[in-house]
DNA sequence: TTTTTATATTTGCATGTACAAACAATTTAT
DNA sequence: ATAAATTGTTTGTACATGCAAATATAAAAA
């Protein structure tokens, strides 16, 4: 344990446990951030996920956002509801497409996550935070199978 | 980007967003270790903290568990609603106590949480768990202030 | 061509978590 | 000693997320 930080908790060599605790602060900051937006987290990724690739389909946007299809079809129908995305069904595939009202936020979503970007890097300095990111979604990517 | 593995996503360059990927991953294979207590890892957790220090109080708890203190009631008064806690209210203060069945499980919780170290060091390796637990955690304490 | 299998999407249900506000008790200031 | 501020705990409420099952469609096999 050397040169290294007093744990606060008998947790802390639990990877379980740091991830969450760093998935919470993360999520409080990213939202602090995306206020600014009118949105939370998810859905100023949602959007612009759809913004980027207009008719997308919700299986792909899973993938992007490594989240579960049913978890992805609530963000946007949420979002459907609030008059950002509309929906196109075409036999057993949906497309989802911004309306006039996402593809205006689409600028204001990037700069506040850009100002998640900087505030975190000015905590944890640019070259750690790159290398802590990359670590963690290899990781990610590893343990998902 | 030297060496590095191929990014599926335009996000995986995002702290918020790989952390919370990564927490996801985790805490889907916390549970199914947890599985073999009957309980999910937060109540594990909990079980493991309470039977760590009969008496402690819900803001240390909150504290070690990195968890909002309204979580933390939360948690607690369903496992004292399932008899494997039991509250005492002392002037504002609240202490928390195992029950009998808290304390037997709490073998099969430890290991579980072995399984679980097992599990993943199996696959990331044990010095880059190690390694990559520590960085995160260090994260997560300088992002909370 | 009909049957079987696989795939994409959506629901029903459950749950962990947080925020903000309400309480309750203790400490500090006046 | 009374008032004000602080602290610990609990509620009301909201919500993101996942799993498993249900649909619906498309592809493959018979």
């Amino acid at each position: 344990m050397i040169g290294m930080k007093e744990c606060n908790s008998k947790y802390c060599n639990c990877l379980y446990y740091s991830a969450n605790a760093l998935s919470r602060v993360m999520t409080k900051m990213a939202d602090e951030e995306f206020a600014a937006t009118g949105l939370s987290s998810s859905y100023a990724f949602l959007l612009m996920t759809v913004n980027d690739k207009p008719g997308v389909q919700p299986k792909e946007i899973s993938e992007k956002m490594m989240l579960t299809q049913s978890t992805v079809t609530r963000l946007i129908e949420k979002m459907e509801h609030k008059g950002f995305l509309e929906r196109k069904h075409s036999g057993r595939n949906t497309e989802v497409y911004p309306t006039a009202k996402s593809k205006k936020l689409d600028k204001k979503i990037k700069q506040a996550w850009m100002s998640l970007y900087k505030r975190y890097t000015a905590i944890l300095g640019k070259e750690k935070s790159k290398k802590l990111t990359d670590d963690i979604y290899g990781a990610a990517i590893k343990l998902h199978e």
